[in-house]
DNA sequence: AGGGTAACAGACTTATAGGTCTGTTTATAG
DNA sequence: CTATAAACAGACCTATAAGTCTGTTACCCT
């Protein structure tokens, strides 16, 4: 029995490092070798747990990336009341682990969308789910917040939530040049700003 | 004198085709044989005419898509009065080509800049002025919008000009998937609304 | 304790892709 | 018309990377 317990430690440090890797220098521009030698493990390992690379990754995606990406940006919002700070709040949080060079799963599962668009449908189905994952939540807590009086019950949930997640794409696509801290207050900011239009409104 | 012209077609023609199939199948993923296969090419004249791959890509970001991401999204807006409809427009404009599947260059290159960062900083610096140079103007054209009494005085125009990019982007990323028509007019929507905050209000 | 299997090592195979090199065509100049 | 160089063809070289296969170690069970 403690087989097993082996199997499932080895296979977590192979997909943890690699998923490292595969975001740092890209899934085509990393080879399984690149791994092994980061962990001093050789070919027969790799292929007795993995079939294939691809299957390899995929598995990555499902274990790893789904499972951040819920905890990091999903989690912190879900039943929360009050929505649109606490989205803020969370999206701040998420740039900031960035901002140190940290993975930030958000932003990690768009760079392997913008990878594998159009090239791999297999492997675009399991990243478009997890952003599905984070749209929908989104879009509930959105609604929740109209019933609690928090959001202005006239706006679009859907529209915002998908506008939501472009941006946060976005400003992380524009923050690997290395000016983080400012790109992220500018985007907290404007993000704010944009806020206020839907907010609930007291009557007067 | 008419082989110079002939040597520039021929230049053009693969760096024209490059482009297209880099942007479909990403650099590394794509071989100078897909190239020439396409064009019905040798290696010879290839190499005849290009360095080396990379070399080849630098050409094509200088030749093609920055005069390209000019044309379609700095151009438009320069000197324009009433900057935030037509920037709105120009964004329009821009997804609706994106939606039958034509080249955006605004997506391009975010698309590049995903794949080579971290992974090549020379060929980075080179898109990253692309992006440089859409915000610079960006911001000179939100700046003629206060001084013209089309746009709100108060606001951070480099905040502003970064969180339009970022959501540009974001929102092509997620058009990769297919929906793109609802997912164009959603942000188009949030974007005017958005817009709305940022207008000049006319004293009461 | 020892047999058996899971877990791993590492040499080998094979395919691909970047780049080279030599030969051939084409076209302009004199 | 011919010499000469540009423009191109395509076989070849070489490095890399995915995947295979056989051998070896480590651990569990009886």
């Amino acid at each position: 029995m403690d087989k097993q317990l082996k199997r499932m430690a080895t296979m977590q440090r192979i997909q943890t490092t690699g998923l490292e890797i595969f975001y740092q220098k890209g899934y085509h521009n990393t080879s399984i070798d690149d791994i092994l030698k980061e962990l001093r493990l050789s070919k027969g390992a790799f292929y007795y747990h993995f079939q294939s690379k691809e299957e390899f990754f995929i598995s990555i995606v499902q274990n790893l990336l789904f499972r951040k990406v819920y905890s990091s940006l999903i989690e912190p919002i879900e039943g929360e009341e009050d929505p649109l700070n606490k989205i803020a709040a969370c999206f701040d949080n998420a740039l900031e682990t960035a901002e140190h060079n940290f993975l930030d799963y958000g932003f990690v599962l768009s760079n392997f969308i913008t990878e594998f668009n159009g090239k791999n449908p297999d492997i675009m189905n399991y990243l478009q789910d997890i952003l599905k994952v984070w749209e929908v939540n989104l879009v509930t807590a959105l609604q929740k917040g109209k019933t609690d009086g928090y959001v202005n019950r006239h706006i679009d949930s859907e529209a915002v939530a998908t506008y939501l997640i472009s941006s946060y794409i976005g400003i992380r696509t524009l923050m690997v040049e290395g000016n983080g801290k400012m790109l992220r207050y500018k985007y907290i900011q404007q993000l704010r700003h944009y806020f206020k239009l839907i907010e609930h409104k007291e009557p007067a």
